[in-house]
DNA sequence: ATATTACTTTTAAAAGC
DNA sequence: GCTTTAAAAAGTAATAT
């Protein structure tokens, strides 16, 4: 999830009436709903000329999608000034650590951890370093929110795996089958 | 100095006018939930903590007071499941949730993970069942934790599917809808989950 | 009775209520 | 705090067939 700065300000209305399949509904939300379909992400865009863009896979997807939105907007005759200003705020990915994972003895070892089963299947663990939160689940997969960077993903994935793995809270999967590709 | 002593005086006074009210509340939800003393004691000493923290500001008094009985079930191990806690509150499930788990971020109160046996007993004293079908049920989920069977599932749903597979093996017989209805899960859930123990624990329910 | 679809959790930002 | 957007994980719930 990025940020998309354009160091002007925006017209929705005229957007609202000129750009088809757009979404906006002021009293619903400030901003303008825009899905572009290739890249798939979809942007909110404020009167402000800041932008909030969702869905992206990756940076060089990201780039590209707001290049497009921004080809867009100028192709339905919105006058856009300069360069965007594009950060990334959150990034979220998936892993697999192909082991099992003991919850309940990661809950009792763990330090910053939430585990309520009765609530949602995984352990939430939130690390210092990298700060990112972490979804864990008894299958060794698992979601990797809050980072701003990349290499914060794999740090925070490599060291959850040493941390588990110490504490002895893994355990080699039995029935594997593994794909073929 | 005057000033200092007054202001302390009135915060002073302000926790006990929020503890009255809340202690009214405690007492109030306590009582629809049939829970013992020493569980609301407890409750209303994890409550004194988050008005004396703060924690309670912006929030619904009965909110905090239902999160703190919540959280001292979960302490003495009495089975209750946040929606039965919440229905008696004008808050909804989610809220309550939210406050539960501030209890847990901004206090020092460990909750142990809950125990599907701890339903066990419930389920099977609601249903009026026997012992032996309450020990075969605290077994077959001794057995599931071994196998890794219970990690991420709701201790609800494994304990239901624990009882009924052990009131068939007990020819004490009661219906899935029953039991998931006491358990507060859905028929398929307990369906789910009565598969999955029957198949990875081997255990052949005789058939009739 | 099973198959979809939908919701639970986490994260971040935008502007305004 | 709320509103809106997206995405993954695995479980459960609600609704459809």
């Amino acid at each position: 999830m990025a940020t998309v700065t354009l160091e002007q300000s925006l017209d929705l209305y005229a957007m609202e009436r000129s750009i088809p399949n757009i979404e906006y509904d002021p009293d619903q939300f400030p901003g303008l709903i825009f899905r572009l379909e290739q890249p798939k992400v979809t942007a909110l865009i404020f009167k402000s000329g800041k932008m909030v863009v969702t869905g992206a896979k990756s940076t060089e997807e990201l780039i590209k999608a707001v290049k497009r939105i921004i080809k867009t907007l100028k192709k339905y005759g919105i006058k856009i000034m300069g360069k965007p200003k594009i950060q990334i705020q959150n990034i979220v990915a998936s892993a697999n650590l192909h082991v099992n994972v003991n919850l309940d003895k990661a809950a009792f070892l763990l330090e910053n951890n939430m585990y309520e089963p009765e609530q949602f299947p995984g352990l939430i663990f939130r690390m210092d370093d990298p700060r990112v939160v972490l979804l864990i689940f008894s299958s060794g997969k698992m979601v990797i929110t809050g980072a701003k960077r990349e290499d914060e993903v794999s740090k925070a994935v490599k060291r959850i795996f040493d941390k588990l793995a110490e504490l002895d809270c893994v355990k080699p999967i039995e029935e594997e089958e593994e794909l073929e590709l | 100095r005057w000033r200092k002593w007054q202001i302390r005086a009135r915060i002073q006074s302000s926790i006990d006018r929020n503890l009255a009210q809340a202690m009214n509340e405690l007492e109030r939800i306590g009582n629809l939930l049939n829970l013992p003393k020493s569980v609301k004691d407890e409750a209303a000493l994890i409550y004194r903590k988050a008005v004396e923290k703060g924690l309670v500001r912006g929030r619904s008094i009965e909110s905090v007071v239902a999160a703190a009985i919540y959280a001292a079930c979960r302490r003495m191990k009495l089975a209750r499941t946040l929606d039965e806690i919440a229905q008696y509150t004008k808050a909804n499930r989610k809220e309550v949730a939210r406050c539960y788990r501030l209890l847990l971020r901004e206090l020092d109160v460990s909750v142990p993970v809950s125990d599907p046996k701890d339903y066990v007993t419930r389920i099977a004293n609601l249903l009026g069942l026997s012992g032996a079908v309450m020990k075969t049920a605290a077994e077959i989920i001794d057995k599931a934790k071994g196998s890794g069977l219970t990690a991420g599932k709701d201790p609800a749903g494994l304990a239901a599917a624990a009882i009924y597979i052990a009131s068939l093996l007990h020819d004490e017989r009661r219906t899935q809808k029953e039991i998931a209805q006491v358990a507060g899960v859905t028929e398929v859930t307990v369906r789910n989950r009565y598969k999955e123990l029957t198949q990875e624990l081997k255990i052949s329910i005789p058939t009739q």
